[in-house]
DNA sequence: CGAACATATATCTGTGTGGTTATACGTCAA
DNA sequence: TTGACGTATAACCACACAGATATATGTTCG
């Protein structure tokens, strides 16, 4: 059972389907049909790739009809810019205690 | 040719080589060895890991004897920042319009 | 020099997965 | 009900790639 982040970098590593979440956040809600005509890949690869993207929690779905209308779920990037700032910060405060030191040794 | 953002999401979406850097995040430079005995893999993946996340900018090397030293290069994360701040901000904008919308069907 | 060590490269293998086509499932219109 | 449509699922294939073992390259020490 891969953890929140894990599926976060695994789900978004495909070209094809970041392409399709891209294009979600930019013009939001998307029928399959309307994405799948700009993704250069045949529907069922879309529907696959929305079905993974769902499963990470990144988009939702909704039906209508014989349609089904996809959206992004911002807030599912959150855990992804948690581990960005951490890894961040982790460098900072590596940084700020060599400042220390070098402040230290300068007296 | 992927661009860097693709470059970077299929770097960090093995879960072996996220932790390598990890690793070098929170803890500042390692060895290879050091590396390799905290990592559940073999040497040589320990050091094809560490050829792909300096092929992603994400570390440096340098080499002391015949030890070589690894380090994280935080500035790397930077276009992984940028995405994830744009997604959220095509998903603001695009809930300020929706606002607009409301305000102005309010009148 | 030769041996132990640290890392990198070579080669191979198994598997995960993105792609395809074919088909099933549900919905709307006639 | 029949047929067209929109989407999802099934079955299959090809390929990328993470991992292993074996070996090469380079370094220190005796």
């Amino acid at each position: 059972m891969p953890d929140t982040q894990d599926l976060l970098f695994r789900t978004l590593a495909d070209p094809t389907r970041r392409a399709i979440f891209e294009r979600l956040c930019r013009q939001g809600e998307q029928t399959v049909g309307a994405l799948t005509s700009q993704s250069g890949v045949s529907q069922p690869a879309v529907s696959k790739h929305l079905g993974l993207l769902k499963q990470a929690g990144l988009v939702r779905d909704r039906h209508e009809g014989r349609q089904t209308h996809y959206s992004a779920q911002l807030g599912a990037l959150a855990p992804l810019m948690d581990w960005t700032r951490e890894m961040a910060g982790f460098w900072e405060s590596r940084f700020d205690d060599l400042e220390d030191l070098l402040k230290r040794m300068d007296q």
